[in-house]
DNA sequence: GTCTATAGACGGATAGAC
DNA sequence: GTCTATCCGTCTATAGAC
């Protein structure tokens, strides 16, 4: 998917990748609000002109970064997936909420750029979005097995997983102190759902 | 508190009043990371250099914006506390959780400066930083009699909360999807509760 | 207290030579 | 594909007149 055709395409690629690896670690450093062509340029050894052969514009690299991250997910839950198989759903759930948080801590400025609107004039692309909506219809694939089907489910716990990255985030970046809940939290929300549903 | 003094001064807090609004319109309108201080001054009809009469520098609005929705925060939490009076635990807990809700849906602008890192390079200052701690404490005062005292269980009450608002306002910011759910949240939350105890 | 003028940066983006 | 030069805009903050 990623490499194939000519060499001068495979360079292409390489270049583009140094790029993107050069902004990630600046958006980690300095916040994605606070990311500049110039800073991105100079990481990778280049004017900040040369940048716009690989990305048509800055807007156009916050989309690279917000679709990697997706696909990142997308790699993330295909192996929490595997790692689940055979559990009871409470465990299950316990499992996928712990990932999920650590999938958030793994990077504030993938976090950021994918879940909060923390670049003043940046949306992402119609393109970019459509990743985020295919995510979206994988998680309720993943949760329907777990019992968690109905709309008002389906938002809570994305509410609590969404509230539990959060604080981790905010609060014990480097920590677990959000994390060590997620059992409590699978508990917490399955016996709720068999509460409801009896 | 507020006003007080000579008529000097009465004058000198009506135009910082002024400044203050219109830094909270703009940041409303732009995201607080777009804040920029020739547009607040645009906006109250006075040149850029004149704000510093009034703060010491961006970064010292910033802490006057932080401070001033923490001081909301709390008459919120003040009236709250009236309107849960007599109220079961569990309903106490839901309306708590709604409105709570409600006060991050009020102002993106107030829930990004006060909860978010959405600044790049601005954190707040040590004075800013301890009304939030001296909120956090009014909190625990309040979710004590409703059963909710345990460090644990703080925890994880502030990430359904959180996580609940922040839902709200990525998903649905003028709706109220994720506030109808503040009742079988604060049912989920009280019957996990009560279950860890016996 | 408010202004003008300006320092001293930094930003995204484009033109055009090589 | 990369560069230099540059456009044109942005910004916070300070100096100093009034």
């Amino acid at each position: 998917m990623t490499t194939a055709g000519t060499r001068k395409e495979q360079r292409h690629e390489l270049t583009r990748r140094q790029i993107l690896d050069a902004a990630w670690q600046l958006a980690e450093e300095r916040g994605v609000a606070g990311l500049s062509l110039r800073e991105v340029a100079r990481t990778v050894g280049m004017q900040a002109p040369s940048l716009y052969t690989y990305f048509e514009s800055k807007d156009g690299l916050f989309d690279a970064m917000f679709t990697e991250g997706y696909r990142q997910l997308g790699l993330a839950r295909e192996s929490w997936s595997e790692a689940i198989d055979g559990l009871d759903p409470v465990n299950a759930l316990a499992q996928v909420i712990a990932e999920w948080i650590r999938f958030c801590q793994e990077s504030v400025a993938r976090y950021q750029i994918m879940f909060t609107k923390a670049i003043p004039g940046w949306e992402p692309s119609a393109d970019a979005y459509s990743t985020s909506t295919r995510d979206y219809a994988r998680m309720l694939d993943a949760l329907g097995p777990l019992g968690i089907a109905d709309k008002d489910d389906i938002d809570l716990y994305t509410a609590v997983a969404a509230g539990l990255a959060a604080q981790q985030l905010a609060n014990d970046l480097e920590g677990d102190r959000w994390i060590r809940l997620a059992p409590v939290a699978a508990q917490m929300l399955y016996d709720n759902i068999k509460r409801r549903k009896e």
